[in-house]
DNA sequence: TTTATGCTATTTGTCTGACAAATAGAAGTC
DNA sequence: GACTTCTATTTGTCAGACAAATAGCATAAA
């Protein structure tokens, strides 16, 4: 007995969906003003607070942003990259806080992934991005920074490694990967000899991509994960002891 | 709770942020109800609007899940695997209808991470896992499938192929990669011989899996990404010439 | 006793209408 | 011309209401 499916989903879902889909196919292009939300709801026929329920779905997702007045309404965004590295690690730690992910896996993860990210590195990186990446380690060496400046520079400094792949979906999850390790350099990051430690891990990778080494590269790497990894069990270690 | 400085976001917004934060870092445990919306309305002093557009935002990105009724509300969603996976892959193909991403690069992603993720199928897989995949190919076989059906099935197989690697990093970003691939396999599995090809280059690879030959997979997996590519750009030309 | 039925309270989903706040553009003023 | 003021438009928030789902309880029927 198949009854023509019934829906049971809420109605400011199924128009968060419908807008969704129209955004994505093109109907609305980036950028562009949808209706306001007194015509939306009319064209729906529902309400206007159902109307934007919707809409905050999407904005929830970096795909609309809003602006009042009369040259104002909800514009179709084009979500920057930077935004998409957002809502990535915001997946992505949300993941490590519930405890889904653990950090052996992260960095096995990142071991497992990084070989074939740094041979497309070496492959094509532009003069001008392997230039990035030492900017960002320039930055990094600054003594003055917070740690929390200093965990900044850090992804910085290894988003630029893979931005050299020059692939935006290679780009696109492993950001998502070096987001979730974060919590690890945080962990580790607060001491200064650390921090001298990590850059001339850095270092030497900046370097090895300099040097179009690809060998030097991928063993600079492990070895760069393998003293977070060491850094982290002390770390913990510490904590658990102090917590008992 | 700490007075916050002035700050510019909207309200609904900020209280999204706080609920996030409070469920990220535990406050709310995993699978428990939040207070009732009146509750929240009454304690942030705002009105049941504002707290519901908040809630959508955080129903958006699967961290709360509603029901009605006596024993409903607002509970703390565990997202699954299959939800993140959905959520990251939401974003993958919302970047390619943007035309951000285009299928050359996922292609290309798709080849240079494969190697490390069939090393870590190779070694970890478990005999459960290898019949998993399997059944998968047992399914597509079916040939009373629909093509969107047929499609399921891909990326079934696909997906329980990244699973042997038992890393749920991996497999998280895999899915990404394996859902951006997607429109690929439509556009080519129109025709039944297409079909019989896919299947063949599956068997490839689920025998290459089960002898736990990392080298057979590679190239197999390689072999079955170059028939895609060709028959989508075959695919693609024609249709370009249909529309002029 | 067990099963079916209906009642009730609770909670989210939606509607209505209103006002506040921001702001672009026009109109007026010096 | 530069500045101020007004006005219209649009989102942001509010208050109160009703609809819809539903768990639990009480009641009736087997």
């Amino acid at each position: 007995m198949q009854e023509q499916a019934i829906i049971k989903s809420s109605i400011s879902k199924q128009i968060a969906e419908q807008l969704r889909n129209a955004i994505v196919s093109g109907r609305f292009k980036s950028g562009e003003r949808l209706p306001t939300e007194d015509e939306l709801a009319t064209r729906y026929g529902v309400s206007r607070a159902t109307v934007r329920e919707a809409l905050k779905r999407l904005a929830a997702q970096n795909l609309v942003r809003s602006r009042r007045g009369p040259a104002g309404g909800n514009f179709v965004n084009q979500p920057t990259h930077a935004e998409l590295a957002e809502s990535l690690s915001g997946a992505a730690t949300l993941l490590v806080g519930l405890g889904a992910l653990d950090i052996e896996e992260i960095v096995e993860a990142r071991r497992t992934l990084q070989g074939g990210c740094l041979k497309l590195a070496v492959a094509n990186a532009s003069q001008e991005q392997i230039q990035d990446v030492e900017t960002a380690l320039q930055l990094q060496k600054d003594p003055t920074l917070s740690d929390e400046a200093f965990c900044d520079a850090d992804v910085a400094f290894h988003r630029g490694l893979v931005d050299a792949s020059n692939n935006g979906m290679v780009r696109f999850v492993m950001y998502s990967i070096i987001e979730a390790l974060v919590p690890i350099t945080n962990m580790v990051v607060s001491y200064v000899k650390d921090r001298r430690e990590i850059i001339a891990f850095h270092e030497g990778l900046y370097s090895a991509l300099e040097q179009r080494n690809e060998e030097a590269l991928e063993s600079a790497l492990d070895a760069l994960l393998d003293y977070l990894m060491e850094r982290f069990s002390v770390a913990q270690a510490q904590r658990k002891q102090h917590a008992s």
